[in-house]
DNA sequence: TTGCACCCTGTACCAAGATACGGACCTATA
DNA sequence: TATAGGTCCGTATCTTGGTACAGGGTGCAA
């Protein structure tokens, strides 16, 4: 039995079905050939395809840089660099956001020390700060 | 003249007239009075409540969690310790965030280590290790 | 009194990434 | 052959945190 239905791609991509005419709409599952009725048929390359994706999501790409990072692949004339380039710009976007979170949470961190974990609410410091912006 | 118009608030809080209405639709600022001809009047505490969201939200909370902490203000009985519970839950919800974005990190950090950035696309190792899931 | 800025309501729309559903059609198995 | 379940399509729905109208009423100043 040559070509995969719809539902057992997506079971190999670990996804929902809907999914996978999901990505197709969105350019980045190729439309398959259909059988007489009108079934999908996919090959093994639509494997590679969706794990390819769902790795790339992984690793903090979203669908739209993915859709890119599949039309590098066949851009004639495409380079390693271009690849290379999107990666890094993708390693200093984490950047940016792993020290974001760390700046909450040593805010909060902050807060959690402010108070004593004792008496009511009204009388609690994270609230005080948090109600008036200051830490003191 | 008591009390502040819509617009009024918003300006205050650094946020859209809409936003306004849409926390009050959403149980984040109380119902305010309104004039004879239906104009919103919000006093002064509005001000305070409004800078306790956008601080909340800065930290991290998403605005239903920033109901609950506001919920936790008013609830009889309610004590500082609940309120020392969801900061440090925060806390640990950051931590898993954080090093979850050190591990994509590292991983993109490996593929760029593994790109010569030289030659066409159909050979760079960054697209085949997101093909084949493997390094080598 | 007219004109303009502001306010009201309800509803629609946006991103992102899917998921769900209705109604029709296909296929395999008992 | 009947029936269960897979597949099709188009469209609607969801979440989060808002933003953008349209169509109407209000308030103030020249």
């Amino acid at each position: 039995m040559e070509g995969l239905k719809t539902a057992q791609l997506a079971s190999q991509g670990g996804v929902n079905v809907e999914t996978i005419r999901y990505y197709e709409r969105h350019g980045l599952l190729a439309k398959p050939p259909r059988t007489a009725s009108g079934y999908r048929v996919f090959s093994a390359e639509a494997v590679t395809r969706l794990l390819f994706i769902k790795r790339s999501q992984e690793l903090g790409f979203s669908l739209n840089e993915i859709k890119e990072l599949l039309s590098l692949r066949v851009k004639p004339g495409g380079s390693c660099v271009d690849v290379l380039r999107k990666a890094e710009s993708k390693i200093t976007d984490l950047d940016g956001k792993i020290s974001h979170l760390q700046e909450i949470r040593k805010a909060l961190v902050e807060l959690t020390n402010a108070c004593s974990g004792q008496g009511p609410v009204s009388s609690c410091s994270i609230i005080k700060i948090l109600n008036t912006g200051k830490t003191s």
